[in-house]
DNA sequence: ATTATCAATGTAAGCGCTTACAAATGGGTT
DNA sequence: AACCCATTTGTAAGCGCTTACATTGATAAT
């Protein structure tokens, strides 16, 4: 022994191989900068050495640090984790690397994520939905981050985002619903507040009950958190309701999978007795039965185009543009004509 | 306007409270160090000029970082999820922030991110399971960064964990099987390279049916990827089989979920005709019908004691214990006796 | 033979912070 | 009044890297 056991440096490496860091660092940064005979001995010296970069050092020194942030709700939400999962792989195809943070659905903690995530020289950011306080922006300005909205669609929005449109998905949905004769319709949603995603949904139900001539103030609606549990309490409220709702719609799958469980467990038959809808088509859509009749949104697609966007924002070759990505109507089995009716 | 519109340094908040540098830092790092007076003079500079401390900086400078990294296989599972947003609550309650990133199940990935981590100057970091090429344990050695492995507990491993004894969990289960009278049994497990948790959970059914009397070497074993579709496929594999098994025993609830939707569309129901059981008792199990009669792990009371354990490890307060959490086996309605049997 | 050109490499100045050490200040003690 | 000690603050030396600029040596053009 009798050697130094700390991590070997730069220095380290350039003594080995009897060149000055300079060259180290070109061998590593821009090999094409230093000739083949060269380039081998620094390799050599950096395998033998096991010499990994510091990567304080040089996100300091190079001002740029092929970091991209996200900050999303919750991880523990399977649309959340696929689109990301897609975002991910596709960012390290361009060389960046991805850092996640979850902010629990509170602003205070996703603003204090947006710093620490600049603060560790993030080059761009990855944002869920538009609600956000304007000052986070000019944060955001003065720091020279760009950032990307995705999950949400909003073209009148002044930020750009890669989404698709949730009013509008849900009103096409909601249009379905009515057009199978239902009039007597509950929501059960995610929380709206600080969500434009959930309140879009909740919009576009409303928005086509009046172009149905239904007053969209006789909407029954219940916002709840993002649990299955929480989709079965509301559920069971709603049937306790009279009149009953002939329908339920639910503002995602996981709220739909709970109020089909509670369905099943109450001994309430869906679609025969109430109809109940979901949003998103993840996994679980399938699995439960009745099947949910539901909004398919292409997550994967999302993350890949949200990843390819953002890194031209970054490298300076886009201004931020808005996407936006088509859902679709998944009809499965839970969604029927009101009863009674045939 | 005519100011300088890039992000504000310590410097300049040194400035602008008539302060050394020193000071500032020390109003940020260790406020008692400093006077009441001076610190709010400081601190209204900070707040000003919207200043945020460099990280990069910070770390370079002190040499440590105040992070965890964490290097799952997916993020596209519930399991991890779960147990990781509990694991960074409970880091944030003690000042760290977590980066997470996903090994797509590839060792080769794996070893990079774990090199990214250490160069970004992590403090700790979070691994899952014990399968791993040596060289990288020396590696962490070498930058003097603690390790903690989770979602599998062995104490005969000479690294430190926290998780749960996948074998004999699994062996209890394969128990309660037998004990309901079958002995033609299957098993779908995933991918057991590289993947001890799957390996082990395989190892407690044969060793269970070896301490039965049963040859262990009459398992019927398909390994396959953790998706649903993919359990649905084996299961469908599995029932052309003849003699069929009489009970499927699944090394996860996803396998379990895929070949539960394909026993009902194969007719053949469960556990009339064929038993099913899963492993991890996620929400899922609870969703399917019939309900998974599966192994309940608790994955947030491991997220959490593995997140103490390492910041002990980082602050060296710990060597590095071995933590075992205890699962418990969750009797719902996919597992019968065989069939003919009553 | 002389000079312009260019590729390969070296020199050294930071990047924005922390912290060891030094300096200054203000009481207590004797 | 002289001295000591504790508290508060300042000074400045890095942390390990990148990169603008300088230097060197070789090759091509005159």
């Amino acid at each position: 022994m009798g050697k130094n056991r700390s991590a070997p440096t730069l220095n380290d490496v350039a003594k080995a191989a009897g060149v000055s860091t300079a060259t180290v660092s070109r061998c590593l940064n821009s090999p094409d900068r230093v000739i083949e005979a060269t380039r081998q001995r620094v390799m050599q010296a950096v395998e033998s050495l096991g010499y990994t970069p510091n990567f304080a050092a040089r996100v300091m020194a190079a001002k740029r640090s092929y970091t991209i942030g996200a900050i999303i709700p919750t991880m523990d939400n399977a649309i959340f984790a696929r689109g990301l999962q897609e975002f991910q792989d596709q960012l390290r195809e361009s060389g960046y690397t991805l850092l996640v943070s979850s902010s629990a659905y509170d602003p205070e903690v996703e603003r204090e994520q947006i710093r620490t995530l600049v603060a560790r020289g993030a080059d761009g950011l990855l944002l869920i939905g538009h609600a956000r306080d304007p000052e986070i922006y000019s944060y955001l300005e003065r720091h020279q981050v760009p950032s990307l909205v995705a999950w949400s669609y909003d073209p009148k929005a002044l930020r750009p985002s890669v989404g698709f449109d949730n009013t509008g998905a849900m009103g096409e949905l909601a249009q379905t619903v009515i057009s199978a004769g239902h009039h007597r319709i509950a929501m059960i949603s995610g929380r709206t507040l600080g969500n434009d995603r959930a309140q879009s949904r909740v919009d576009g139900v409303r928005q086509t009950m009046a172009g149905n001539g239904l007053e969209p103030g006789s909407l029954t609606l219940i916002e709840t958190d993002y649990e299955i549990e929480k989709g079965a309490e509301a559920f069971q409220q709603l049937m306790a309701l009279s009149p009953r709702p002939t329908v339920v719609m639910c503002g995602n799958d996981v709220l739909a999978a709970g109020a089909l469980r509670e369905a099943g467990r109450l001994g309430i038959s869906v679609p025969e007795h109430v109809s109940v809808t979901g949003f998103d088509d993840i996994e679980l859509a399938e699995i439960v039965s009745p099947a949910l009749t539901t909004v398919h949104v292409p997550h994967r697609e999302m993350g890949r185009k949200a990843a390819r966007e953002l890194t031209a924002m970054v490298e300076g070759n886009s201004e931020g543009r808005s996407i936006c990505i088509n859902t679709r109507l998944v009809n499965r089995n839970s969604l029927a004509g009101p009863p009674g009716q045939k």
